[in-house]
DNA sequence: GTCTATAATTCGATAGAC
DNA sequence: GTCTATCGAATTATAGAC
């Protein structure tokens, strides 16, 4: 089977989608500029994703996918929580810097963004620690990983950019532990 | 000595951008917008600020304004950071709703969040723990208390934003006290 | 000081030729 | 499938009357 023109096309629009938004957020990024980045011509865009909307809720999807054992080790849970995120984070296309450089501004972004949390982050620590306290401590965990992801890879902010991996999961690791098991105020 | 006209009328732009700005960021807000907000006309925009980035620059500040007190009894520093970055963001007016808004895709504001890091809070932490691992302790603690503010006034995740300010405090203070004061890996 | 009119751009989207 | 031409809307910014 040859691979469909219309799909090579389409594979490249998405491509180059995700790296102008991620890049410079929804509301500056062009299908003009998409479509130069993708040497193809901007009305290819509207044909195959029918609008800037459509283009990005196409492009601006990601999935967290937790692994299922990290009840399993209670006392390492945090550090291999936090390297999950960073592995998931740094793969290509994952659509995580599209979702989080237009979150702010854009309420797709930040609606999934939240579904990210509700659906995917929240269950996994019921599953650790139970219904009761779980969305405190599922909250802390989004607002320590958002944090870290705006920092590092959307403002690059000097001294978070320049940690090595192994540095952060060292600093992070231990409070995400403490977010999962460790006390809570009520 | 009356108030003269013009400065009321400054005052009211002021106020409304701000109001706009950080509720939609600088891409969406338009000058229009703002001078509906504020009941004027949209060319006094222009007269007293220049252009729509004149007026950004005007509204987009921001001083952490960190006792100096907080290396004194260092075993409740981290809660006292927190509690303090609270209160700060929470006063009226303070500008940092509009930088965090719009960081993620104006330059000007990430270069403004870069440097509250970099002036602000980076010496604060030399001073507390010496210039030899401050940058990196500073990044964790600007890591978290960003992606606090994101989650909870940018885009008000559920859980996040259900938390009271006691638990948040209780929550996040041991963790800025053990980026200021725990063991590191290098 | 205040407002009207409008210039100059930019952009998403459409129509239709080839 | 691909591209040209262009529409229509929105927005910043300016010129100038009052």
């Amino acid at each position: 089977m040859i691979e469909r023109k219309s799909e090579r096309t389409k594979s490249a629009i998405r491509a180059a989608a995700r790296q102008v938004f991620a890049l410079v957020g929804y509301e500056r990024a062009t299908i003009r500029d998409i479509a130069r980045e993708a040497n193809i011509d901007p009305a290819m865009v509207m044909r195959y994703f029918g609008s800037k909307d459509g283009l990005f809720a196409d492009t601006a999807n990601f999935d967290l996918n937790l692994p299922q054992d990290l009840g399993e080790a209670p006392d390492k849970a945090g550090e291999r929580m936090a390297a999950h995120f960073i592995a998931v984070w740094e793969q290509e296309g994952s659509g995580f810097a599209v979702l989080l450089r237009s979150a702010s501004s854009n309420p797709v972004a930040a609606a999934r963004i939240a579904a990210v949390l509700s659906e995917q982050l929240l269950p996994a620590v019921v599953a650790m620690v139970g219904p009761q306290e779980a969305p405190q401590r599922a909250g802390l965990i989004a607002s320590q990983m958002l944090g870290l992801a705006l920092s590092r890879y959307v403002l690059s902010l000097g001294p978070v950019a320049a940690m090595s991996r192994e540095q952060i999961i060292a600093g992070i690791g231990p409070t995400l532990q403490r977010y999962l098991y460790g006390p809570l105020a009520r």
